[in-house]
DNA sequence: CGCACTGTTGAGCCTAATCAAGTTGTGTGG
DNA sequence: CCACACAACTTGATTAGGCTCAACAGTGCG
């Protein structure tokens, strides 16, 4: 396992901290595109550098339009290139320059890969992170070495906003990742300062707490049927980075990744996967990608209504 | 099932709605007492009417002082009287009378019985709600009815925060309850205008997003005996009102309801409480008072260490 | 090409669910 | 106060879904 690189003011290792340009500092996600407008809007793949279409103030008011779904006018997205998936950028509405630069300050830049360890559980709390690019697993463990992985954090999300002395759980890439990182008092300074920025924590944490709530339910009550399907469905509105292709689904993590997020074994999750791949609702196209055939047979699965 | 009182300006048949004295609107509890200075303080029992400590400018600074933990300036808290466990009332360190008097001016409060429900799935979203005293347990259903108790809110707690057009989960009363609503545009204004608000509600947030993680954990890895375990050692420090003596566990909820918050089913929850018992960890001391008679052994089954 | 790792498939087992009685507790009315 | 009805709870017997253990098959890398 790598070093954390959460625990001090240094880095670990296998983690390289950088300065970027100014205004790439947050990355600020949209919520699952539960509701039909608030869905996220990619950038033209042709565009290479994203950098560049924020740098005039033209053209950001461009993409708050397009992003800005009817009655969401306090909400932030961002915006990743669909092609390459790696750092997005922030769109953040109710954030003017000054803001943005202010965080751009404080922030620290990271660069994880695969196995890198953000936040070890029970070392002390002292750093905010922002995940810019990659995919993240989030989980807490048992003494005798069981696993729950409570989640998977992609580009845009935030980490160890909670407070308290110490962590209470793990992080690590699965994927190479970017990530700015701030000093937890600087955060609390930040907070203060950025009504804007708490109002967006807030709303993002009310939603994590719903998510949340799912996954309990899919945890106590659905069978492994159930489970698997749940979770082939409502991936891909979990990577805003990689929207893909219309009922193509991209799994970045391992069998035992999804066996520990969904509560099941690696095996019970392949049998799972065989099974609807024999019943034609889905198809295998590799081991990380993964074809819906049949979305809606998928979702009466999922709902339990099969 | 009673009728739903969340869904219009109306109340249902078996909801009241009345209006109380100022101050006496918002109950936030604090968080769990994971580190040891940010336990609740209480009352002194023979205290009887709460609401005259918190009248002079003078008791409340004093209940400040003594609910305060080091480093935690800006946390909120109550105060409940132990004994009758009823209308615990706000202490807020950073809301002032006039945000408090605010609260209270948009404030619409209900009492409701024993199965009476605040919020039905589905319904449209169109308040926020506050307990002041009872319980509640929310909850979300598969179609074939299956149900999955998400959690179990009292006093201080807030209910309906996420945005949506509709809610996601159900919530009824197992207790008599108070509470008191905010149509959710007045209480976005509300959010505007009262920061020190809107800081409560984030710090809440994450905690409850770390408790809802420490649920994952155990609906997905936990074996039943385990889960029992944990349900008893955690249930107390989630009713702040009833702190009662040490190691006695009031369940204000039915085996049922236990059995839906940990994923099992009547017979299993019965059958380890029985074994628990049997083993001499804890006493049963009525269908709704538990005794823990070995804290640490109960703690060591509930971590997985037996 | 060989090795290590990840994933798939099979056989048997075990934990908790299901089905089925009983028992205790509670509230109601006589 | 007791009799009764009903709900909640407990206990027992049986079943089944998913876990464990084991073997094998892809996949990727040096």
């Amino acid at each position: 396992m790598a070093d954390p690189i959460g625990t001090a003011g240094e880095t670990g290792p296998t983690a390289g901290v950088s300065r970027l340009p100014a205004h790439t500092t947050m990355a600020i996600r949209p919520f699952m595109a539960q509701t039909p407008g608030a869905a996220l809007i990619s950038l033209k793949p042709e565009i290479e550098d994203l950098r560049h279409r924020l740098e005039g103030k033209e053209d950001r008011s461009v993409l708050e339009l397009k992003a800005l779904p009817a009655g969401c006018a306090d909400r932030r997205r961002d915006n990743a290139c669909a092609a390459c998936g790696a750092r997005p950028l922030s769109v953040c509405a109710s954030m003017d320059d000054a803001d943005l630069a202010r965080l751009d300050a404080l922030a620290e830049h990271l660069t994880l890969n695969v196995g890198d360890t953000l936040i070890r559980a029970d070392d002390p709390a002292r750093h905010v992170f922002n995940i810019t690019s990659g995919s993240v697993r989030v989980y807490r463990l048992l003494s005798d070495g069981r696993r729950q992985i409570t989640g998977f954090l992609f580009a845009g999300d935030f980490l160890g906003l909670a407070t308290g002395e110490t962590y209470a759980f793990s992080a690590e890439a699965i994927e190479p990742v970017t990530a700015c990182r701030f000093r937890k008092s600087e955060y609390r300074a930040l907070i203060r300062e950025t009504p804007a920025l708490e109002t967006a924590l807030l709303e993002r944490a009310t939603h994590e707490l719903a998510a949340a709530q799912n996954q309990m339910l899919l945890l106590g009550r659905k069978t492994a049927l159930e489970r698997v399907a749940t979770f082939l469905l409502e991936m891909p509105s979990h990577d805003p980075a990689r929207p893909g292709p219309q009922g193509r689904v991209h799994l970045p993590m391992t069998r035992a990744e999804i066996a520990d997020y969904l509560g099941l074994t690696i095996e019970t999750v392949s049998r799972v996967l065989t099974r609807l791949k024999t019943q034609g609702l889905i198809r295998l196209v590799s081991l990380t990608e993964i074809r819906i055939e049949r979305p809606e047979a998928l979702r009466a699965v999922a709902d339990g209504e099969a």
